[in-house]
DNA sequence: TTGATAATTTGACTTATGTCAAATTATTTC
DNA sequence: GAAATAATTTGACATAAGTCAAATTATCAA
């Protein structure tokens, strides 16, 4: 595993686009830079297990990244999917800040890359905490951070106590079309190219992740997939779905 | 309902138990006490729905409060349960605060008064805005309460997802328990008093709620709790419960 | 290309939890 | 303190979702 993780030389460049660090300047970046590190990962890698020794928080640069717990049993739940630019594993910066000083602080949850050619930026905790001290401009970003993070564990919470699970992949399904919609437009924007339109799009994960991610098991999700289909809502081909009733699906969704 | 709210004239001596306050000068707290007012809310009264226009954030004073979700079938899960001087509702300040500022935002959840006599604090969140800006270091504050609210969260989709019923339940009466320890202690130094040692300890909420919060109904809870005292790890008699077998409780319970 | 491995699907079955209705117990109010 | 209301418990039953095993399909590596 260990084999696939190795080092490159990360430029000011690199953190600016992160959300995070959108704001600082170059001398700013460039302290940062001091002490973070990179890591490459290939799919199914471990960033950092429950309750292991914190370092630091982790950025996606490239690929993505799970976030999970694991049962007694061995049944996996994934709480995030984090993609690029995206921060996790800040939470101990802020809840335990004293603990993170006497080296006491724990992960609070697993981490691992679901993408081959993952890669990561890595912030020490402790130098990043007095940095923080004079830069206190970047705490409203970290606030922003947090509060959408919370805004999506809200909904997560929601969707798995209140709604059955055919409902929840829907809901799924409907957001991730309409985010393919929004990066394709994207591209078409950034590119100056139309792209073919389709009411198609791929699944991002692997339907064992969709499964963990969605609060059930993959022989669940199948099923559950199969029912849409039958239903006309959308056409399951592999990792591509094609949805053939967007309004219905919404109204099902909600 | 709203006969039951009412006013009351606030003094910063009551801001200054708010953790999230603390540090702040009379000054200051003067100014927060201009923009936030109070209501007294008897129980199940509704502090604010899902999509309500957002006002600002609140502080429970007295009482407690339930953050709730309601399915479509009108099933209630909640989310959490706040007691006094944690605050909540602030998600909107940060996760939108161009809608908040141009009155766009809404609150992201239900909020009830469960005990009568309830007050709480309310924080207009426009000027409060403006007063971060130059009080910063409230900001660190803020991070650290939506820290420990995000770690909660974590906590709380572990159990539903990965635990059932009866270790929930479990989990819940050790914490539970351990808490009112706490609590007994606390009273005992504060008032030099000893109290009389023992293994019960009332449940602070009733089964209704304490259903809710577990991703359940009232009849599942009821008989999870029947299971529990047939194990004799606990005792039930209405509202107060007596622990039994702690070790065995806690081993079950993680 | 082919065998090997991994991912997904399908089927038969079990089980935890939800639903509905009725009985019991606790709490409030007059 | 009795009646009324609310909260909780119990029972019979329904069902969504999990388990285990086997079959199928997709993906990868030589």
């Amino acid at each position: 595993m260990e084999k696939n993780i190795l080092q490159k030389k990360l430029t000011t460049d690199d953190l600016r686009k992160i959300h995070l660090f959108s704001d600082l300047t170059e001398e700013e970046l460039t302290k940062i830079l001091s002490f973070s590190r990179h890591k490459k990962a290939g799919k199914g890698d471990i960033l950092f297990f429950d309750t292991e020794p914190y370092f630091g928080f982790h950025c996606v640069l490239e690929g993505s990244v799970k976030l999970y717990k694991i049962s007694g049993e061995g049944r996996e739940h994934i709480v995030h999917i984090m993609c690029p630019y995206s921060t996790f594993g800040e939470v101990p910066v802020f809840e335990s800040f004293e603990d993170v000083i006497n080296d006491k602080a724990v992960y609070p949850i697993n981490a691992a890359s679901i993408e081959d050619d993952t890669e990561v930026l890595i912030v020490s905790a402790k130098p990043f905490l007095s940095f923080m001290k004079e830069n206190t401009s970047i705490c409203f970003k970290f606030l922003s951070t947090l509060s959408k993070r919370l805004k999506v564990l809200n909904n997560h919470i929601e969707g798995i106590t209140l709604h059955d699970i055919k409902r929840r992949l829907a809901k799924y399904i409907f957001e991730e079309f309409e985010n393919s919609k929004k990066r394709k437009a994207e591209i078409e924007r950034a590119k100056k190219i139309k792209l073919k339109s389709t009411d198609s799009f791929e699944l991002p994960i692997s339907k064992y992740d969709l499964a963990a991610h969605l609060g059930t098991i993959i022989e669940t999700l199948s099923r559950t997939f199969k029912k849409l289909q039958d239903e006309n809502l959308i056409d399951v081909s592999g990792k591509k779905i094609t949805v053939l009733d967007l309004k219905e699906l919404k109204k099902y969704s909600q």
